[in-house]
DNA sequence: AGGACGACTCCCCAAACGGGTTATTGCAAG
DNA sequence: CTTGCAATAACCCGTTTGGGGAGTCGTCCT
């Protein structure tokens, strides 16, 4: 973190202003952000604009160091937006400042290449802070949804498997047919018949309502049982 | 965030303080921890404990509503520490406080349960503030932390189907499989023979480096190609 | 004592699978 | 313009898979 109190009073007329582009299709909200990075020190405004449809272009002449971006905008949502942000320049930091917190448009803008995720309900000096922030390599996000990211690595791992009352041995045998086990291999792998293995995948599709090997692999994959 | 300057002098006193236990080996480190929890405002230090090995029953007696836990310590360490507390009781939050910032323990705190990850060249001011946020449903992570976070959602989808040279056609065949679609069904539902279907899984067996469509499934999900 | 259930074994049998081989079409890069 | 490759299709042939059913043994719970 630089600590700009430690520069004499102008010193940042000499160094380098965080260049930062809006994407808002409010016109009062734009305007008030287009204020507050105008008045902040060691920002500078790159360019402003209302929605994403000629974004490609714009970043080029802008040459933004930071974007801020709505996502809720006509023609293109900011969902593309990031994406194409990212598309044109992956060093471009992108700050998504939105009213939604749902999970679904939250992780679509991470898997999009979003560096940050503030709510607008976040107060000014927020929002400048995290402009900051995550120009110097950080990913500011408000409190909840923080919290929600952290929450997608929890492992749901034990009440899937209770779910479907899938028993052990039943799971050992399904990780060994997913690393390309046969049913004798598997057999020969764990001391049983190759019968019983049959009988533990005839188990299994049952328990997990599928009908063959590939299919039984990837729900078990996907609901983390093995 | 509850404004404590809007109440008068001595309201905390009425109110509810967050009880505050630490796990912290190094003892110099841990009596400082103390003095920040009982000389704040709001916190109270429900125990001080310098490893993990009795953290159930120390859970029960302390009644923490939050933990700051260290995660190299003897015995038993804080990754053992985190989830052990969540199994105990997941109301509690858990703020991870270490000197590590590799990968590998941060990942494996939160999939243990952590519910934020400070590294301890953060300032005490700012590990207060986090204590403060994590008890309100918050995450607070030192900003590299929480950009390494942000990073694992990127797809790395392309790039893996490209490594492997998989076409959108056999990306298109694997997928249905995955589904439980037999050869047959899948000629069925991309209008083509049977036979092409074996020929195309037979060439992504070939290009993963598999035997048997389980593993092609297993493998293609966990590389995200599908 | 009886019942439920997990783990285990075996049989029959039809369908599905997977390896090998060969061949045509069409498109794109060299 | 030819070489390469994706996509298509077909054939043979042995193995694997998966759906039936029928049965033993041991443990845990009622």
């Amino acid at each position: 973190m630089t600590n700009f109190r430690y520069f004499p009073e102008g010193y940042d007329r000499y160094m380098q202003s965080i260049r930062v582009s809006i994407y808002e299709d409010n016109a009062k909200l734009r305007d008030l952000l287009e204020l507050l990075i105008t008045h902040a020190d060691g920002f500078v405004l790159a360019g402003s604009h209302p929605d994403c449809r000629s974004v490609e272009g714009e970043i080029r002449t802008d040459a933004p160091d930071v974007v801020i971006m709505d996502i809720d905008m006509p023609g293109r949502s900011g969902l593309e937006g990031v994406r194409i942000v990212k598309e044109t320049d992956v060093n471009i930091r992108v700050l998504m400042h939105t009213v939604f917190d749902d999970d679904d448009k939250l992780f679509t803008c991470l898997t999009n290449g979003a560096d940050g995720y503030l709510l607008k309900k976040d107060s000014s000096a927020q929002l400048v802070r995290a402009v900051q922030e995550v120009y110097e390599g950080g990913a500011p996000m408000s409190p909840g949804i923080a919290h929600r990211v952290l929450e997608a690595f929890r492992q749901p791992k034990p009440s899937a498997k209770k779910e479907y009352n899938i028993t052990d041995r039943e799971q050992q045998v399904l990780e060994l047919l997913s690393r390309g086990f046969s049913y004798r291999m598997i057999g020969l792998e764990i001391s049983i018949s190759p019968e019983t293995v049959k009988k533990h995948l005839k188990n299994i599709y049952q328990k997990l309502h599928v009908q063959c090997g590939p299919e039984a692999v990837a729900k078990a994959i996907r609901e983390r049982i093995i």
